[in-house]
DNA sequence: TAGGCCATCTGGTCCT
DNA sequence: AGGACCAGATGGCCTA
């Protein structure tokens, strides 16, 4: 299932590979490291023959916004706890163990304990603010012993 | 080698 | 009109 991990540890992005990232402090969108100046290289040849000037600023544009979202991304992935710690995280990973990371935090605070606090709330005695009692394993749980 | 993950390109759509 | 956003296609890298 979650097989896949470390893949692409050092995967480095052609496109970036000599900008550095600045990962860390996405917090704003607009300045996380990408300028339209130093991305818009003379790569991208794959256009036509001669009509490639908007083509390429296009593509310099989207390249910029896929950093923004993977500065984004990093943002939400160092937030998340991982076993080992340098653990990376793939983003459909970061994406669903961020969902369930809140879900525990949550239930860590309506349970007022940090021992296995969604095994707790779903175990009758508490349900969910809509009524629902979930049942599901908590994967932030299970790793607490 | 197959499968997973990713970056990049590209065209379409929506918004300002 | 230009920019932002999105999804599909494509190809490369990496691991089992």
């Amino acid at each position: 299932m979650d097989a896949y991990n470390t893949a692409g540890s050092n995967y480095l992005p052609t496109a970036f590979s000599s900008l550095t990232p600045q990962f860390g402090h996405g917090t704003d969108s607009n300045s996380s490291g990408c300028s339209l100046d130093s991305m818009s290289g003379g790569d991208a040849g794959v256009a036509g023959p001669r009509k490639q000037m908007p083509r390429q600023k296009i593509n310099a544009r989207e390249r910029c916004r896929t950093f923004n979202v993977n500065a984004a991304y990093e943002a939400l992935r160092i937030l998340i706890p991982t076993e080992p710690v340098n653990r990376k995280l793939s983003k459909i990973e970061v994406i669903r163990l961020a969902s369930s990371y809140i879900t525990h935090l949550r239930s860590t605070l309506i349970m007022g304990t940090d021992k296995s606090p969604c095994l707790l709330q779903h175990s009758g005695k508490c349900k969910s603010e809509y009524g629902l009692a979930r049942v599901s394993i908590c994967t932030f749980c299970m790793k607490q012993k």
